[in-house]
DNA sequence: GTGTGGAATCGACAGTACGTCGAAAAACTC
DNA sequence: GAGTTTTTCGACGTACTGTCGATTCCACAC
């Protein structure tokens, strides 16, 4: 799919341009309209091809999403690394791990909805969303059983369970949300609620007295 | 849609009939596949009829899943009223209120994941979801409010936004669970922990010591 | 410049599902 | 058993999807 027959350096082929056409009309459209009612034919003409030269490019509607999909893995991992990586209620960068999914909400919130919805019946799509939430949860089920074993965190469901809870309602909360940003404070909240019980708003940052 | 012609009682006509086989042969066919793989002509085929026949009796497919819905609505309203109407972190009811939740979706996971799923994009589905959501966002909202203003419940997120996300995990956590009960107690815990913050397991009952 | 092979393009076709219409058959009323 | 209403169906038109083979484009070799 891409460059040069020698070392030499050479634009991107014809091919490469219509294939980066074809995903800027879907990020277009996607922002006029939900992901089900973008057909084949629309990705082609926005991309200045016919339909059926759509196929050499990709395999049907859903590559084109994935190939979406995946441009947004990179982004999501880097910004709640600070937060699973790290140890103990610490609010600041449970905010800004959330915060950044908010605007990852924000900005792709018809693709992310329209690929949720499609997912069970899509193999390639629930895969994405799959591999996604296995990362999510397996860190921070090691991150709640760092915070227990250090005497950090309170007991109850399994960490794992907890991890799981945790994935499930910031999925569910944005997927509803008018407003994603609007919410992340009391996201932020309730999720350190349900790892470390309420805490006194003064300790609820890194630094306790 | 109904019976009788003058106030004298008679068996269900033959159109009344045909309507309940079509939904009995979808909940037949949603034991077996997802909802988003059947087509009216299965629909129909399980019904004896053609499938324009089908067209007698619904609109469209959409329009047998929403009097599935419907079927389940009363059910659920009826199983969280204790808890919806009590005060206080009453595990038990809130316990039931969420087991009778996850005896739904072990019942009817397929039909709700897909009604779900086709939501965004087909309003009398989105509005039977909100439905269902309003009520239990405001019962619950009022809820919590009752508990502030008793001083039983800690303050934080606005009433609503609670209530809100409560509602989210719980569909959020059964949506994707493979053992809906199993996740019953932790989820329990988990939601009492969002509205109260951490409590001692003593406490966690009916009457406190 | 010519030719040659892969890259890129397209029209035509076949398939599936949806929803509508008008004509007919069945069932019921009087 | 004529008249109505309910129920049924086949035929049709539409909107997509995906595939095939024929064709054109284009970079490079000679």
């Amino acid at each position: 799919m891409s460059s040069p027959t020698t070392g030499r350096r050479r634009g991107p082929s014809k091919g490469d341009l219509r294939e980066r056409a074809i995903l800027d009309t879907a990020r277009e459209l996607l922002r006029r309209k939900p992901l089900a009612e973008i057909t084949i034919d629309e990705l082609a003409g926005g991309a200045q091809i016919s339909r059926s030269s759509f196929y050499f490019y990709f395999d049907s509607k859903t590559a084109v999403v994935v190939a979406l999909l995946h441009g947004l893995s990179a982004e999501v991992s880097r910004d709640t690394g600070p937060w699973l990586d790290g140890t103990g209620p610490d609010r600041a960068a449970l905010r800004q791990s959330i915060a950044s999914l908010a605007a990852l909400w924000r900005d792709h919130g018809r693709l992310l909805t329209g690929a949720l919805a499609a997912a069970p019946g899509c193999p390639p799509i629930a895969e994405w969303r799959a591999g996604l939430r296995r990362g999510h949860v397996e860190r921070l089920t090691a991150r709640i059983e760092r915070d227990r074993a250090a005497g950090l965190a309170p007991g109850g469901p399994s960490a794992r369970v907890l991890a799981e809870l945790a994935d499930d309602l910031q999925l569910a909360a944005f997927a509803g949300a008018t407003d994603p940003e609007g919410l992340v404070d009391d996201l932020v909240t309730v999720e350190l609620r349900m790892m470390y019980g309420d805490l006194p708003p003064e300790e609820a940052t890194v630094g306790a007295p």
